[in-house]
DNA sequence: CATTGTGAAGCGTTTCACAGCC
DNA sequence: GGCTGTGAAACGCTTCACAATG
């Protein structure tokens, strides 16, 4: 049986796609759908549909047999399981390009977060507007930190600026960090760290792109058609 | 006993940490370092050095045992592999904050990528300059592709634009999608596509910070001291 | 009777532990 | 002696297949 109270450890594959079928399922509640089963989140998703059924099932059991689950009742569910109840505040460090493009970045709103404060060590910037936020100095990450309750940081600084960075913001008293600078940042284990780093993910697109034959023919035996076919495809010595 | 080629498939987990390592090991060649072990390379990767080895060892047997690996024939080997022995021009879609910042973004410098043209359904836009770039119409994708022989895009546009802009890449001969907008993509089986969505990041940072001190209980018995303790902190009805 | 919820099987990844080698 | 390379064990995630059920 499913667990009913929301206080567990789920599967870390899950909560990364959680948000996922959150989106997925807010689209829809604005498109007036109120009901949707595993098999129509999946295809949304993009997913297999009973890796949606197990994902919902670490929630508790909030389907209907024969009929699917509610949107509404859905969102709910993952809102609070996220920590979505109410919105997040986060703060940028870095206001360069990157860091500027992020304060303006629509994307944050409905789905959690704003962009409560942006901060530089340039003392040319500081004062400098970004949309209707002001940049502030480093030097007051602190203050800023505890006076809006920031628990998470963004950084988005130059390499050699994102330890110094990662440390002033874990001084500060911040737990969660979301990395943009390509570098390995250390921190306390009480501190969570996400990196997003733009030149791994084109890295690792362009190893498939030139490793995709040889996927082809592994996972679609249909385009190279026979058996014979995989033999001469790999007798070419293709890539 | 490993392979000796290039040519096969590596584990998706190996390929992801490829580019970590490659980052990595190309600072310690900046720095003069000339051998380094699968020890040394973990902990500046930030992962388990039983790991760097496994991974290393589908690139083949190049390490020496008792003494370590070569750097740069190891920055080689993986850049062989990752098809990063030439750079890659890249092309955006989008020239709105964050396509601009892309751009603009020095990180992709000697990392395997160089992006090569901007473009943008608005008129208004096109003509502009972005950098050394001038912002182009959308509608000379296809020509600007093959003029240019681009294989990897990246969508930077609005969400309710991303589907357009990957049919229209998909169309115009790219094989490679980095997508930045909080939509799901669908493309041919033939084209890689890899989502980048900032609110995800955020949001599976807010539910580690969330349940962060469940976590500590779990994989830090030593600091909640023993049984009786967790015990306790669990009659307290944490979170 | 369509659809959920879930044991159980299957797979890929991680980690261990040590033989093999320089 | 120190470090790699790798079988084998352990682990977590995915997928299957079907019993449970509104």
């Amino acid at each position: 049986m499913a667990r009913d109270d929301t206080t567990g450890q789920l599967p870390e594959a899950t909560v990364s796609r959680l948000p996922i079928y959150l989106h997925v399922l807010s689209t829809q509640a604005t498109n007036g759908i109120d009901r949707i089963s595993s098999e129509g989140l999946a295809e949304l998703a993009g997913v297999n549909a009973a890796k949606v059924r197990k994902d919902l099932s670490h929630l508790g059991s909030h389907g209907t047999r024969g009929v699917g689950y509610a949107v509404d009742h859905l969102i709910r569910q993952i809102r609070h399981e996220l920590g979505l109840d109410h919105d997040w505040p986060v703060l940028i460090v870095g206001a360069g390009n990157l860091g500027q493009a992020l304060a303006g970045y629509g994307g944050f709103d409905n789905r959690g977060f704003r962009v409560v404060a942006i901060v530089d060590v340039d003392s040319d910037k500081v004062g400098t507007r970004v949309g209707r936020l002001t940049i502030e100095s480093i030097d007051r990450l602190g203050e800023t930190v505890s006076e809006l309750g920031i628990s998470i940081g963004i950084i988005a600084t130059p390499p050699n600026a994102a330890a110094d960075a990662a440390e002033r913001l874990v001084a500060a008293g911040v737990t969660s960090i979301l990395n943009f600078a390509p570098v390995v940042l250390s921190a306390p284990r009480h501190v969570g760290v996400r990196n997003v780093d733009l030149a791994v993910e084109l890295q690792i697109l362009s190893y498939h792109d030139l490793h995709r034959i040889n996927h082809q023919a592994a996972i679609e035996p249909n385009l190279v058609a026979s058996d014979t076919d995989e033999i001469q495809f790999k007798a070419l010595g293709f890539r």
